[in-house]
DNA sequence: CCTGAAGTAGACAGGTCGGTCTACTTTTAA
DNA sequence: TTAAAAGTAGACCGACCTGTCTACTTCAGG
């Protein structure tokens, strides 16, 4: 698989768990079976193995939620199928994905709070994907872009919302809650 | 004001803009520029301090929104103050909660993924908290319990949602289109 | 067989971490 | 006035941090 790749899942599991400030380079060397030459013919540096991190979190999670939508009919039945997805993930039945610790982008966020930071930006433009995919389905049921645009961005918050509350508060349903309420705004009717 | 505050008033200020692991305890003592062995006559511990960081944070941060609310009719119109509170948040015009960087809480929670860790459910009940305000003015204008908790569950998760996008995206007018969404909630005529 | 790339193991450097300790000064209150 | 309480300054501890360096091993291709 490669010593570099075994790097970056080690590392990403290991930042997603605890938070990145908290983990160091000796830990992840540790647990990865890697040397530490190794890992600096890699990477320049920790922040580089850090955006790989979040480069391959991005892959992982937009590639397994693309494939979930993908396996229901475009517009309405897809984006409901987003909330099902999530369920699963907040549940832990996405081995994929790791045990659920709410939004590695999110919470990476948190410990990088300035917009230009590169390690910032990857996170943001993660986000701006995935709304981009809750668009496309939203024009397929949607008379003119702006109401796309309206429903992909409510949607895209009932989303953020339930990752936020189910890791805060540890509510297990709440992917569940955030579907009902999106089913309302679907079909209002 | 007491060298204790002036404790806790850096190290928030600090752990909100940095995260908490990325800032040490010598920094904090040098901002504020009271002695080490104080710090220590005052908490036991780093952990014991960001405990009463939080704790800080979560009083700051309710009694502002709550006065905001609570300057407006129960009901609908303070729950629509809700949205144009945080909507000056996010425009850094509330020196009290000072520049925006996301929710101290959510952060927070990202670098304690342990529900069981204090820290974690001091972040939890706050948040249970902010549900139980909105919870009170759904009550005066629904006509169950039951829809009342699904609306104030409604309007927590746009809530969150627009923080994260705030934050993560720097979309300055998060709070308004959740406030545009969350009107046509309340009155969907 | 040989060469060179890739990996390993681990010492090392300079710095910071949380936390303790001592010695001194300031403040407060009886 | 005086004695206790609270604060200051900073040395010090062992542990850990990121990152560099050296010396040794493994292994594939020509």
């Amino acid at each position: 698989m490669g010593r570099r790749q075994d790097l970056i899942d080690t590392a990403l599991r290991l930042f997603y768990e605890h938070g990145i400030h908290a983990i160091g380079i000796n830990q992840v060397l540790q647990e990865s079976g890697v040397a530490k030459q190794t890992l600096y013919n890699h990477f320049e540096s920790k922040d580089s193995l850090v955006e790989a991190a979040v480069e391959h979190r991005d892959k992982l999670f937009f590639q397994w939620l693309e494939s979930r939508m993908n396996s229901r009919p475009a517009g309405r039945e897809a984006l409901m199928e987003m909330f099902d997805a999530v369920h699963y993930w907040f549940n832990n039945r996405v081995p994929t994905l790791h045990c659920f610790y709410g939004c590695f982008f999110i919470n990476t966020c948190g410990e990088y709070s300035d917009p230009e930071h590169p390690v910032h930006k990857r996170c943001a433009a993660h986000k701006t994907r995935v709304f981009e995919l809750l668009k496309r389905h939203a024009l397929e049921i949607c008379t003119s872009e702006t109401e796309a645009e309206e429903l992909a961005n409510a949607l895209f918050l009932l989303k953020e919302g339930a990752i936020v509350k189910a890791h805060v508060e540890g509510d297990l349903d709440a992917a569940l809650k955030a579907k009902a309420i999106a089913s309302r705004m679907i079909s209002p009717h």
